[in-house]
DNA sequence: TACAAAAAAGTAAACGTTTTCGTAAAAAGG
DNA sequence: CCTTTTTACGAAAACGTTTACTTTTTTGTA
């Protein structure tokens, strides 16, 4: 590896002359610069950037929490916003690093990783945000932005889940439909805001929800899901429409459905939620987040952070599309 | 951050011999490493990845290359090697960061990329394999794996290609089809190698194949598959069996089928390639790549390469495994 | 021409580690 | 009790930058 060192000599200036002439400082003349960058071309010259983040504390990487539970980066709908992240962190000339508790091969925390390497921030994307280690980073001194999560002093971008589930049984009612389900997922911030808008909903269809329709199984987990489902239509009366967490254990709704006979929509009504690419091709009702939104956003306020670490934390919402798919009958006529 | 500095001198010893003690070097006393240590634990000393990566040459931190292209990091298939080589790297104690081409904001190559941020190796996960830069970066110095692709000098594991093709092609055989169609992707290593399987099987089973039945799509486009599949419903002797790029194209297939009002698989069988989730769930026949052994090898071929540089560059092979599902329908009894 | 001001370049310390080498003290050997 | 070996620790340089400060050179002005 050349250093600038060896540029120097080369060019008969010093090691700070290089270092100011690369970085375009303007104590340098703009003849002594060209003259360097075009030596340290030649030389294939590349900066250190252990030496520049060890000298001035900036490392231009952040660290990214994405848990290897569930799915991992194969996520459907959060591996969306991690590349979104991704694509606008490297437009401005950060890296992004993964961040894990273990360091040099023994356990540690999520904190005393980013610590180690000197992240610029963090971005918590997926992760278990009742994990006392989460807590800690989020609420510590780093610049930090949560996705789908509020902490007090921690920046966070959130989906409008109110108005998503508002928009659903908007949709439903307006399609005939009064009974209506809702298998809801593990109660978090984000479920408590999407129930709000199914009760909201209800109420301004003047719907009265039976208890027994509003189950709860977990996002992402097709058999909990396929188990609400069997629930529900053993049901003496049963729903006409269902609504699942999410699109990828609507899954799990839908072939239970199959097993049972009964067909889509023209038996029963089913509605998802993200808008993840496989509801998209299978033409399934759903609520489509903006994850591409969402990743960027959470990039600006991370980044917005890191450069002026005195702003306070600011809480995003981030709107989403209702899609009309094939999953939802009109009924009643 | 609290430094060595500050522990040596609560410690009443010096720097080298916190350095020592932190890393268990053996002419450090055990009472005074254990000493040393508990100081270090309460005032909450966590090491400086830069200063040690400056020092040693060694940052512990994989470079790992997915491009943003196509689907990036939400890719069904690709996605699910990078969290299993993730994993693998994080369980031994790497980070893993992504490569691209910009260095604090300006354009630069993906191997001086590498070379700034000092990377131990590098993981070339999903990229095309065709760029300039890229075969800069394989053919480099740098430790490097390749997936699904090989260079001269770089280490790279594949899947089995050719029995992959040639499994389905047997299995289609035996369910009684003669007039199987193939929609391969772009003709790379890995089309090639498949192609041979796909030949192999037809000649094994006798079969002379119709060159109109051998299509070109490319990997992961619905479009196109789509547009094949069309092709080849137009021929007057229209194939029983149509073999897809990969499944996620395959719902391309599908769609169209669908369509033109055909069912699957009672007059079109289909199948798929990668074993990817939405296929799996929905019955797809399919090949079902190790995507999870192709990361975790592909992880520790790097890390092999990494500690002993000297080793040449080795090429493994992964298999999969054929699985039957519900789109390939018995014919000719 | 002389001198101040501005521009250009250099010096050296610092960032936080690791590691080589040196040395004092302790232990072992005779 | 003296010499040799071993053990435990420290001093200092080095990794490759950046930057505050100083020095030298050039330019401008009277």
């Amino acid at each position: 590896m050349v250093s600038m060192k060896e540029i120097a000599q080369k060019c008969g200036v010093s090691v700070a002359t290089v270092s100011k002439a690369l970085n375009d400082k303007d104590d340098i003349a703009e003849s002594t610069k060209e003259m360097i960058r075009k030596v340290a071309d030649e030389m294939g010259f590349m900066a250190n950037a252990s030496a520049r983040a060890l000298k001035t504390n900036r490392t231009y990487n952040i660290g990214v929490l994405f848990t290897n539970d569930d799915a991992g980066l194969a996520h459907d709908y959060f591996s969306i916003i991690l590349n979104s992240f991704k694509v606008a962190a490297e437009e401005e000339g950060y890296d992004i690093t993964f961040v894990n508790h273990k360091i040099a091969g023994r356990e540690s925390t999520y904190l005393k990783h980013c610590e180690y390497r000197n992240f610029d921030g963090v971005a918590i994307i997926l992760a278990d945000f009742k994990d006392p280690e989460i807590i800690e980073l989020a609420e510590s001194k780093l610049p930090a932005v949560c996705i789908d999560y509020e902490y007090y002093n921690c920046s966070s971008v959130v989906s409008d889940n109110t108005k998503g589930l508002l928009d659903i049984v908007r949709y439903a009612g307006s399609m005939g439909h009064r009974k209506i389900a809702y298998i809801h997922g593990e109660l978090t911030d984000v479920t408590k805001n999407r129930l709000m808008g199914f009760y909201d909903g209800c109420r301004e269809q003047g719907i009265t929800v039976d208890p027994s329709y509003v189950l709860q199984s977990n996002y992402h987990d097709i058999e909990q899901c396929s188990e609400c489902t069997r629930k529900l239509l053993q049901l003496e009366d049963r729903p006409t429409c269902i609504i699942c967490p999410d699109d990828y254990s609507a899954m799990g709704c839908l072939r239970v459905l199959a097993q049972e006979g009964l067909s889509v929509p023209e038996d029963m009504s089913v509605i998802g939620y993200d808008g993840i690419n496989m509801a998209m091709i299978n033409g399934m009702t759903t609520y489509m987040q903006d994850s591409i939104g969402l990743g960027r956003i959470a990039f600006r306020k991370l980044a917005d952070k890191i450069d002026h670490p005195e702003i306070p934390a600011e809480h995003s919402v981030v709107f989403g599309k209702f899609i009309v798919g094939r999953t939802v009958a009109k009924i009643g006529d």
